[in-house]
DNA sequence: TCTATTGGTTGGAGCGCTCCAATGCTGTAG
DNA sequence: CTACAGCATTGGAGCGCTCCAACCAATAGA
């Protein structure tokens, strides 16, 4: 249960504690004789560098802290997926730690992550206070995915919530709808952008938008299609807030004898991997998920190693997926 | 972007560095008008112990790290939010790596988590190879959980895979079922005891078992099916390794022309929130997988604190979940 | 009065490492 | 034969903290 230190390293390999040191970093001054008799004597006592002594002793940190919100969602493994591509690539580790939805709780996590020091944080969705977020942008660079800030020692990688909507609506609009509605996500996050960019592709169209409420999950989205069978204004087509809300919607959809899509086109938000099952085989707005963790990983490194100090903002395109919930209105082809 | 050190607060309070370090670990033997001192000053700079310098002096650590094989399945986050529940109470952080599914990011994963030297670590269903983790073993306290060990410093945290099958099994036979296939998990994690179970069940009420060869995916379950509807060899039941695969099974059924459960019952296996979803409204087994986290984390920190060093293996029941992929067979009610 | 005892406080050593100035060593030029 | 690079190697200081033995009143007991 304990560990070899770098001084048990040296002892073996008969060389100083400073010499085995320059090993581990691959400094090129070593000779190779002396190089490769501290590589065995480390293999054979198993040795593997300490990492927090080794910050602690260089004022450094090779280590990216990573906030999810939710450990849940799929979306955010993604974006974990390409934050670990470009860490790993520039030799840093990543520590996660999740802040359960909870304000409290996320700031338990943010605390604990500033404990070790960090070379720098990103934050995915959090719901903390921006003053809280401030705060701890005075200690290190912070990245925030998927939640805009306006510190300017913040940098924000987002993806442009109104452009995603308007490309629903066109590929609805191309396919010959015309009454096409748009199930709310209400408080949810990037709801908002998403619904303007719904209102205003349909103005541009020349339609009249048709904003139901609803929510960020399955069982509202068949409640919000209940109302709209009720109340005799089911149009030919809906635009989903997210893809859980279109799942809910077909479901009833189906429920009520109708059919997907020839009956009712449905488009769903965020390419979930739900999405992507046969079974729902959903068309919806793809975000560039791997590529806002690149762009978060990057824009952090530039600020630890290069010293950028004005913040940059990343508005990601985000992209249609056509799959097999959308055609033209009346079941016409 | 510079911390302060517990120096300064000392100095600003005008006592000594030591006495610092004993306010803020919380030691009675300090006079109250000294704490109130140390602890304003503290505040006034905005000061924060710096975990790892705490952890290389006093060579002990209250992290605990996690190791998640795939962070895209949401079985995970279930678990670690009782690993974090449990971890909390008893004063512990958590930190969290992800294995990405392949051993070689898996392994660094580990030496990275290892590199921070925490108190234990948990692995949670990890691909890489036993002798990997035997070694890590014995340098900290390791819990596996779905996944077995016969390392007698390992404690595990497992379903009971072989009654989650039987109890699928006997739902089945309780509804008249008797030609009933288990597509299979092949390699993957669990798939052993799941497949053991379905045989041992169909045996013990002198049916005849049909295992067809499949894999963890919505495809794979899919490609089943249709190679039972070609070799004509369909049944009236089948009972998927999980719900993905049963999620395939369902619509390669379903467009065969065949309805589900009217044609064919479909049992899954996790309880996933996908199974839940009321389009798809699977029946399947349940894990208790926040109950997994959270003993896993005390049989970790019972070894941490409490120096244990008999292994524990916790075996858990999983529960059947009746939804609307199951009925009679034939589509009599 | 002197010695124990107690509760509060302190300086110093040391955790495992990095960094730096200094050292020894070879080889080549003066 | 000395001088001087240039390179490989080393000891020591120090990162921010904990731990321990020592210390210092102030009070209690003899």
């Amino acid at each position: 249960m304990v560990r070899p230190t770098m001084e048990d390293v040296a002892l073996r390999a008969g060389v100083s504690r400073a010499l085995v040191s320059l090993v581990m970093r691959g400094s090129p001054k070593v000779s190779e004789m002396r190089r490769s008799a501290v590589l065995k004597a480390a293999e054979e006592l198993g040795y593997s560098p300490h990492a927090m002594a080794r910050s602690l002793a260089s004022r450094t940190s090779t280590v990216l802290g990573v906030m999810v919100s939710d450990l849940h969602n799929a979306f955010f493994a993604e974006v974990v997926d390409g934050i670990d591509e470009v860490a790993r690539d520039q030799g840093f580790d990543i520590i996660i730690n999740t802040g359960g939805r909870s304000p409290a709780r996320e700031r338990r996590a943010l605390e604990s992550l500033l404990s070790f020091r960090p070379a720098g944080l990103i934050l995915l969705s959090p719901v903390v206070p921006a003053t809280a977020i401030g705060k701890a942008a005075e200690q290190l660079p912070i990245v925030l995915v998927a939640r805009s800030s306006r510190v300017s020692t913040v940098d924000t990688v987002n993806d442009d919530g109104e452009q995603g909507a308007r490309l629903a609506i066109d590929h609805l609009v191309s396919l010959g709808h015309q009454r096409i509605a748009h199930l709310d996500g209400g408080e949810g996050t990037q709801a908002g952008p998403r619904r303007r960019g719904y209102i205003a592709a349909m103005e541009a169209h020349g339609l009249t938008p048709q904003v139901v409420s609803s929510e960020y999950t399955d069982a509202a989205g068949a409640r919000a299609i209940r109302s709209l069978i009720e109340s005799d204004s089911l149009p030919t087509a809906v635009l989903s807030c997210n893809d859980f809300n279109a799942v809910g919607a077909i479901s009833a959809l189906e429920d009520a004898g109708l059919c997907v899509p020839q009956d009712v086109s449905v488009v769903g938000y965020d390419n979930t991997s739900l999405a992507a099952l046969r079974h729902i085989s959903l068309t919806t707005i793809d975000q560039p998920r791997a590529e806002f963790g690149r762009l978060a990983a990057s824009a952090l490194l530039q600020r630890v190693r290069e010293d950028r100090t004005e913040p940059v903002r990343h508005l990601l395109n985000p992209s249609l997926v056509v799959r097999n919930t959308t055609a033209p209105p009346g079941g016409l082809r």
